[in-house]
DNA sequence: AGTAATTTTTAGTCTTGTCTAAAAATATTT
DNA sequence: AAATATTTTTAGACAAGACTAAAAATTACT
């Protein structure tokens, strides 16, 4: 049985090491999980003792296929519940984290595949993030509302859910093409738009049409 | 902040005291939520420290309004994910207690009263049993299933939740009233369907049926 | 390469919630 | 009402997970 707390510092190996495959600093992880160094090496010997975790001191841990697979679950399972309050329970995208984070342990592998089909298995959450499927794969391909404002990152219009005729017709009235590198300024909690900033313009986009737009970065 | 262990126990003194309100010995609550009498007395100490708990030595817990609020909240929020899990999931109501059992601990008021508004402000669960409002109040009424079955319980008929002209002609044609004494004899889960037995006949009801059938018991 | 700075680990302590075994209080029986 | 049985509480121990302070290892610097 996977602990609530080891679930915790699964999920944060996992995010620091690409996928939990780099190793990671102890120093990093506490930082993440907002603890001390101490306790992180008490946790990762234990979970290393559990086969979930590769750990030589000194040099960091690493996941194992077990350790990745587990974190991949926790993911899942949060991004669904975050899927479902937003699109059923109507919060906003921005108030479901800490709920989310809750709900992300709650153990029955049949209620994660139910709520799977229950909602139309989404490919990402509200905040543009790729959902993991059974197998802990996901597309590396995300929904725009994922570059943070502000920070000046950038990704380029790779895929677009929605390709009916009056999306796309949208999409060339505002000159927006795949392969186009776009930066997000602004996003305003009244409606969820956002103010987005291609090479040649910078314009606000509603939050449906941004829900459509799948950068890579 | 109430832990999910004093969540646990207070749930449980609720039960066993009508709604928290009677003393309940410390022996009750240890077989009730499968400790020992030790651990419970040292639990309803902390209880009664945090205002949750009337406790007087020896003499049993009672819950302060503080406690049977907290209490109700959790047993509030248990019955909405069961309607959510057998309603919205597709789970059969005999599959659900154990995931609600770690549901009813996720914090947050917003989504407890979200979920409500979801479910369309459902009125019990699936089990029969009546969903508290938010100030932990509810109907003494409990539909049909909730009479365990074989146990020789009984109750009256008193309230049916459709009244629509052909459910009260199936009422009519199967000599089922108001006042009647009912009480449940069998459950078959293929179907969901009830065997129950009045003052003069034996018969089969549907799912359907049964969810509409209110009892005081 | 040798010293200084940083990172990581160890050792020991604390809290929460649980347990066993023994002591104290209450209930029951005759 | 005394003796016995049962229930409840206390005392002390333990596991999980976190922390502080000190020791050990690694990395960085000159």
């Amino acid at each position: 049985m996977v602990t609530l707390s080891e679930e915790n510092y699964l999920k944060a190996i996992y995010h620091l090491g690409k996928q939990g495959k780099e190793a990671v600093s102890t120093n990093a992880i506490a930082e993440h999980i907002e603890s001390k160094a101490s306790s992180v090496t008490d946790m990762i010997k234990k979970l290393a003792t559990k086969n979930l975790a590769n750990y030589i001191k000194y040099q960091g841990v690493s996941l194992t296929e077990e350790g990745r697979l587990a974190a991949a679950l926790v993911i899942r399972k949060h991004r669904l519940w975050e899927v479902f309050l937003v699109n059923k329970l109507n919060f906003s995208w921005d108030e479901v984290h800490d709920i989310a984070e809750q709900l992300e342990h709650v153990k029955s592998l049949q209620l994660v595949n139910k709520l799977d089909a229950f909602l139309e298995y989404p490919t990402h959450d509200p905040h543009g993030d790729p959902i993991p499927d059974k197998d802990g794969n996901y597309s590396p391909i995300k929904s725009i509302n994922i570059l943070e404002i502000d920070t000046g990152k950038e990704g380029t219009l790779s895929f677009v859910k929605d390709s009916s005729d009056v999306f796309l017709r949208y999409l060339n009235k505002n000159n927006l093409a795949l392969g186009d590198t776009i930066k997000v300024l602004d996003f305003e909690p009244f409606d969820n738009s956002l103010t987005i900033e291609t090479t040649t313009k910078k314009m606000i986009i509603s939050k449906e049409v941004a829900q459509n737009l799948y950068l890579s970065v």
